[in-house]
DNA sequence: TGGCACAGGATTGGATCCAAAATCTACCCA
DNA sequence: TGGGTAGATTTTGGATCCAATCCTGTGCCA
């Protein structure tokens, strides 16, 4: 599914649902979508059904696709799966990373201390967590790995957004020791300093219930 | 998605899969599932793309449907995945179930008990387990914990077909411990019997490698 | 004025038809 | 006899059309 139409479709929604052009809670009209790509309604109807396996949209039976809205104890939750399956894609993934991903690691570590876009910080921070788990080769927990990302981006954008930004410091002093421990392969260090990250972050979501509006 | 035909066929092809009928590798042809169904293609084609994300086929373009077959290593990291989200799960579900559940969990295991056919004890197995987690109301960790039984349920039964009945009395015993752990709501406890329920399963996998053919 | 019912439009679900790609088969040639 | 290639068949991908369901707006009546 790669040339075919439609994936180009799911792409592009995908694309609209990360970007913060899609929120939770619209709802996505096929025909709407099918005359945009200059495609018929079938492949985004394929594509639809691909997005909602993927936890980007939800739908009910002649009533169409919305992009689902998830509440703070639900996002809490996908959180705390985070704090468990990335370690484990960490572990799998760290034996097999070799000098140029810890050389482009360190570049995109680099960029994202020299940023200060927010949109374009959460394509860096999401780059970086992703370049660490590319030696994993278990589709499944890839897979995994992305849709839990997905399901909480708008509103990772939305905490981001908010202020965060003034605790970025924090973030970098994390992805450092994540970085170095990789480096070193030290496969402990690694998963402890992740499992903090995550669970960090899930912490000063839980006191900013603004994001959930 | 319930009256629909797709979600018909989606259900059908997922009993076949789930009940061994169609095995790893397999190829699965729209025509004959429509034929078999009475349905058109169509139907047929969005039901794969959502056992697709399912995790329980896989396609490439042109090429169409097949089920997946996983490697040993695949299957002991998949185990590794349920060791730390379902503990999750429970940890979620517990405080929610009540002394209707507690009932049924116990009339399942007494059925666990007294049963000795081999395909039975794999629908009764995952009744249990899924009662347990019956009280969590966080969709995708339910979604992540099905597909994480169904993409190994092809392989749970090769193991007990090949003579894992001789273990029985340990699951039971790690079942009744942790009922007794949710009966007494120990998330504690119920946290750590899962996990180890769970974990003893993947080492005893481990050393059967002739499940994998 | 407020609520309910009905009708019309809008939107999704399904079937059939056509096009494109892949697989299979038979044949040729070394 | 074995391998490769070209054509035929099978199978999947996409577009259009029709049916079923849902939503909305209007009007009627209490």
């Amino acid at each position: 599914m790669a040339d075919v139409s439609s994936a180009r479709v799911a792409a592009y929604l995908r694309e609209a649902i990360l970007g913060g052009d899609l929120k939770p809670g619209m709802r996505i009209r096929q025909e709407e979508i099918a005359a945009k790509l200059g495609a018929s309604r079938l492949p985004v109807r394929e594509a639809l059904r691909t997005l909602e396996a993927e936890g980007l949209t939800e739908s009910e039976p002649h009533k169409g696709a919305r992009v689902p809205r998830l509440s703070q104890h639900e996002v809490e939750v996908i959180y705390r799966m985070r704090e468990r399956l990335e370690p484990l894609a960490l572990l799998e993934s760290l034996p097999l990373l070799g000098a140029t991903d810890h050389e482009r690691l360190e570049e995109v570590q680099r960029q994202i201390e020299a940023n200060d876009d927010l949109e374009k910080f959460l394509d860096l921070d999401r780059e970086f967590h992703m370049l660490t788990y590319s030696g994993c080769a278990i589709e499944p927990l890839n897979q995994n790995v992305v849709r839990l990302w997905n399901s909480t981006q708008h509103y990772r954008r939305a905490y981001v957004a908010l202020g965060g930004q003034n605790r970025m410091w924090v973030v970098n002093a994390e992805h450092r020791l994540i970085l170095d421990a990789v480096v070193r392969r030290d496969a402990t260090d690694a998963e402890r300093f992740l499992e903090g990250h995550i669970r960090r972050t899930r912490n000063e979501l839980a006191h900013h219930p603004e994001v959930f509006e």
